[in-house]
DNA sequence: TTTGAACTACGAAATACTTCGTACATCTTT
DNA sequence: AAAGATGTACGAAGTATTTCGTAGTTCAAA
């Protein structure tokens, strides 16, 4: 695996930088203080450390850096799943499903999104049924 | 939450109680020691500290002990998938469930058995759709 | 040009988790 | 009874993550 997976501190940065856009440290600040107190120069130093690792890039504006995302949601997504699906489920992606369908109260357009899913997955690939 | 959410180190050992019912500090370690090098003390000291923590019960069994799962793994997977949807997905289970239909190969009966929890759904509480 | 606001860099403390060595007790075998 | 095997307890080191203070830079306003 090329870029580490990042922590929950990181995922947090992350979702103002996907949502929003290129950012500034202080930009980034004043979004996840709304959410909780935490200082500036925390967040600061999360977010070089997330340069050092490769989960960001940034550039020079003016006096400060714009930090932008450098991994995407959904391929990050995808990783946390994995290991989550592997540690939590032992594997069973289908198990864990079941438990989030039946926890979740689901509205009728997102089951009908998910049969809709179902209904392709069963035509793309009847080999594997 | 009267109890602590179980490290990944924690959960390891809590599958195994749970697949095969009260166990020994030996039999964990013998079981974990088949995926990876683990020192008896280690495992040992791990469960120690799930008893602390009300994850495991233990009773005397001659002159060791005999550790039982506290929690049961429904319960705990449907906490940890909670916290894990919320901070990888922000709160959205159905795009977590998504994600992870598109990731995985089901075989037709996993998607059958799918189908039928969703007709369930729907027809359980027609209110909310 | 001095002061102050806003920024970066970075060391280091605080917290959480994992790992293991050592001390000591108990049981079994010689 | 001595030696060895097996067990518990627990301190402490190792590693990962989070948090923040302090030093120093730069720019703009007084």
């Amino acid at each position: 695996m090329l870029i580490n997976k990042p922590t929950d501190s990181e995922l947090e940065i992350l979702h103002i930088l996907w949502a929003e856009g290129p950012c500034t440290v202080r930009t980034v600040n004043d979004r996840l203080s709304t959410q909780r107190d935490v200082g500036y120069t925390t967040t600061l130093k999360l977010m070089q450390i997330m340069f050092e690792k490769g989960l960001v890039t940034r550039q020079d504006d003016s006096r400060s850096h714009l930090y932008t995302a450098a991994v995407s949601e959904t391929d990050t997504q995808s990783r946390l799943l994995q290991t989550f699906v592997d540690n939590t489920f032992k594997g069973s992606a289908m198990k864990m499903v079941m438990q989030a369908l039946g926890n979740h109260e689901a509205s009728a357009a997102e089951l009908d999104e998910i049969k809709q899913l179902i209904a392709q997955l069963e035509n793309n690939d009847p080999s594997k049924l």
